[in-house]
DNA sequence: GGTTGTCCTGGAGTCGACTCCAGGAGATAC
DNA sequence: GTATCTCCTGGAGTCGACTCCAGGACAACC
């Protein structure tokens, strides 16, 4: 069973010329091509390139995945070289899934100052009284929220974000 | 407490470059300048920044905060507005976490992958006999090294990835 | 009064990852 | 036999988010 860049297109979601623009850079060196020119895939190239797409997807340079496929031409003896390439990329992928989780922390907290606010009518009551800014304990009241609501002990289990407050700007 | 430009930079952790060009973006028009035409920021507009920040990690755009800036300068009546586009955002990051997620767990059965195959010595290993052809079910063979290694149970408790095999491309 | 340091502006350049285009070639449909 | 479809190539264009640069201003120190 072969496939079109089209229908390749299709089964795993890009454009035609993204396909292309990765044959360009030196990602699908296996493709093969038939008498007129046209590329060809395998259910095996499908494999592998949506191991491509993962490590895109994981926030790998199109540079970095190039590597990998080179490593792999070079056969048995590269193993462990690609091993250690996906180990680092891990390292990356769990940093950025830390940091998107603060994030998700800081963005619900400022979800909460707008509920209260808009409850209130006015974002004034997290003012200084008479000034424009914020009340700089606005943490200590929104803990005192989480707690009330019983959501801080779920917030804690997080596994990594040791001290969301540490972590909240 | 005021501070110049290159002492905010130092604090939040970029570039006096980015701050200037955020400027520009129209994302500060809050910050005040002195007599002499360079910018002065309060712990207030650190604060905002701050905010500003943890948007742009969320990946929300220069353009998109800057409409959320615009809604603040026009105060109290587009408290709803302002919240509702935290949410919004909220449900994008959500999105992102959770697809960062799967690729972590296709990322894991590489490397599963790689190190069975370095541990034999040979790719081979995970071929059909005889071709360069992958093994087409060789999730189960992943599924049953989870199950021994006690991790599928663990794997399936995520709470935002239903059923990992169908995700795992 | 010269050097150094930090700031200012407008505008050009960069980078990665596409995305589009012109011009052309086989296959298929009517 | 011509219109339509899908494919090909090289190369130019785009987009977002910076990043850098030239040329200049003020302040502070020596």
């Amino acid at each position: 069973m072969t496939y079109s860049i089209g229908q390749v297109a299709e089964k795993l979601g890009v454009t035609i010329d993204t396909i292309r623009y990765y044959d360009k850079a030196g990602l699908l060196p296996f493709v093969q091509r038939n008498e007129i020119g046209r590329r060809v895939f395998t259910d095996n190239d499908l494999h592998l390139m949506r191991t491509i797409i993962c490590l895109k997807n994981a926030g790998v340079s199109v540079a970095d995945i190039s590597t990998f496929i080179d490593l792999r031409l070079q056969g048995d003896t590269t193993l462990d070289q690609r091993y250690q390439l996906l180990r680092d990329h891990e390292r990356d992928l769990q940093q950025q899934i830390t940091d998107l989780q603060d994030t998700m922390s800081y963005l619900k907290f400022k979800e909460w100052y707008y509920q209260t606010a808009t409850a209130a009518g006015t974002e004034t009551i997290h003012f200084v009284p008479g000034t424009n800014e914020v009340i700089t304990d606005l943490d200590q009241e929104y803990d005192r929220h989480l707690t009330e609501t019983g959501q801080l002990a779920e917030l804690k289990r997080f596994a990594n974000v040791k001290d969301y407050r540490l972590r909240r700007h």
